[in-house]
DNA sequence: GATTCAGAATCAATCGTTTTACTGAATACG
DNA sequence: CGTATTCAGTAAAACGATTGATTCTGAATC
């Protein structure tokens, strides 16, 4: 079993160039005095034995790794996800961190994900639609390991949290439905673990309430499957809902398609469908989705800088925010007089 | 800029436990002579101190990191990577491997990322969707760094990969076009840069040639949007074809949205479509694409495994596969007589 | 020509493990 | 009883870098 791996050191380095191994570190790292001389005379020496510093080496005595745990779930079954992973790397490559990913289950125990993060010497974790135990959210800032998370958060932790104001958007959907004189609304909740449906939820509720309205309610997976056959059962029946909001979007698609092509209705006069998240495909032109935009970019922006602020500021107390969404007015919903297609109403209108 | 990060090392664990720091080490990793007596003590103190190996110091000794570097590409945009990217981590996953990631423009020059992985001592590269120029491979090769590729190859050089039968899926849709009697296919190209477009195109006029068939040919990138747009030119000319066989299923979708929203065409009498991948959304019930299904779980399997296989015996010759796809047919093709929705036809039939 | 002094180069300690070689104690055996 | 033979445990040398302390230059100053 022998392995050959690179073992091109510093000091053979050091050797060629004709000088002490700290002067090759010091010609690599910007750091500390060398002439242009030797610094020439190390880089060409590298070059010639395409030498490479050893990360490991070089953490194990800075303490600093530049390397940040990613640990998503719900990739593979809901595009806006895929979405923040993909600006999250994009970010963290730019800002110069290395980045070690976990794709887990929604549901899934982080326990035992966690200590191989910080076995790594990961020095700060993103979390994203994926739910930590507070003990060991807590356990990982307790060590120095900041946490930040996206569209979760543990009540009363200490951590960094960056929330689509999902509550002001259930409201805010729930406003516009009656404003356009539906009757007979429906919520299509997702998984009842998750935050982000409950609240979107909450929100949706409340203004009915106030206005006395009743709702119809169904439950499904986060799937396009489970929301169409959820949509089956909730229009099927003797006095179908005329509006449906549904906790997200790839949820909202289900419906569509079961209104449209399982029953035979027309979309939006027979029954209005609104989503939530804006993925690529709600626009669409068979969906044409009217859903609540999820502020993405500013929420990875946020959770990226934040994380790692607290990395460099470890006394830093953790930011939580909660970012308004805005509603993207398509086809898909009857909308009050005045609101067409092609609007957009940012949430604090 | 005080870091106080985990700092509890072996030697303190030693000292609680009353054995030495080399005990210590014994009793994490499974090696060498010790006694369940002070194996206990020892764990138990690492319990009391959250006591966890530092990974950094353990690979520099054992010249191990049990990382592997991940480079994918086109993830925003095709479902179809998304899905590869949730496989794929998972498999490393499971198989106890650390996945460091970069996600990149699939046109993007790995020249910068490269170093990056090989500097954190990753111990073989899995690239999907990106292109690696042969020096790179070849460097990283030669560094004992093995390299797999997933849909991308690079002839004659040193490294494994695993495509799916691309040209050969071409072809079976050519024949199964013509089977049914289409006279004016077209071929609707994804960026020409990619062997995936170029390969699905030359065995499909391969075929067309063969039968002295002409063919259209439009091209845009691999989008549901540039698919849309060139789907107009196409289908709005004088002469246009009768079927649509596109470099993959978001295009496709893209195209059937043109057709049917953009120029009410009914699909598949007055068009058909096909397309390639078969990611979830050509089979809801707006689309019903007929598609070439890729051998995702195979592909995946199978690059892992040879990717870890080559690591642990870097002698080993890289191994490359072409593994063929399987034809799912749905509606929105014409199908020759005898085929109708919900067949699937494996490739060498 | 002796003295300073800054800048460049080197020395050596260090990071937190693994692992080889060695010590000591306990057991087995003739 | 004396000597092999285990087996557990320890000391100490790596691994490949960074970095504070130290020495070495050589030019500038007096």
């Amino acid at each position: 079993m022998k392995h050959s791996r690179n073992s091109v050191t510093s000091i053979e380095v050091a050797k060629l160039a004709g000088v002490s191994q700290s002067s090759v570190s010091r010609a690599f790292s910007h750091e500390g005095p060398v002439s242009v001389k030797t610094r020439r005379k190390v880089l060409d020496a590298a070059r010639k034995l395409g030498y490479q510093p050893n990360a490991m080496a070089r953490s194990l005595i800075t303490r600093r790794t530049s390397m940040v745990g990613m640990v998503i779930a719900n990739v593979h079954n809901n595009p806006f996800y895929t979405e923040v992973l993909d600006l999250l790397s994009r970010k963290f490559q730019k800002l110069g961190q290395k980045v070690m990913l976990f794709i887990v289950n929604r549901d899934q125990n982080l326990d035992d994900i966690l200590p191989q993060l910080l076995e790594y010497q990961v020095e700060g974790i993103l979390v994203t639609a994926a739910t930590l135990s507070s003990t060991m959210a807590e356990e990982c800032e307790r060590w120095g390991r900041p946490v930040a998370m996206i569209n979760r958060y543990v009540p009363g932790v200490h951590a960094s949290w960056f929330c689509c104001a999902n509550y002001e958007g259930g409201k805010m959907v729930a406003k516009l439905l009656l404003d356009a004189n539906h009757q007979r609304p429906a919520f299509l909740a997702g998984s009842e673990d998750t935050t982000t449906s409950i609240d979107r939820e909450r929100g949706f509720m409340e203004i009915l309430n106030q206005e006395k309205v009743e709702a119809l309610r169904e439950i499904g997976e986060y799937t396009y499957q489970d929301a169409y056959d959820a949509a089956i059962r909730l229009l099927d029946r003797k006095d179908p809902p005329d509006a449906i909001f549904c906790a997200n979007d790839i949820m909202a698609l289900g419906v569509m398609d079961a209104a449209k092509n399982g029953l035979g209705l027309k979309i939006p006069e027979e029954v209005s469908i609104i989503g939530f998240d804006d993925i690529p495909m709600s626009s669409w032109s068979s969906y044409s989705l009217t859903t609540v935009r999820q502020p993405i970019q500013r929420m990875v922006d946020a959770s990226v800088e934040e994380l790692l602020n607290r990395i460099e500021n470890p006394e830093r107390e953790p930011l939580q925010e909660v970012i308004p969404g805005e509603l993207v007015v398509r086809g898909s919903a009857r909308m009050p007089g005045g609101l067409s297609s092609g609007w957009v109403i940012s949430q604090d209108r």
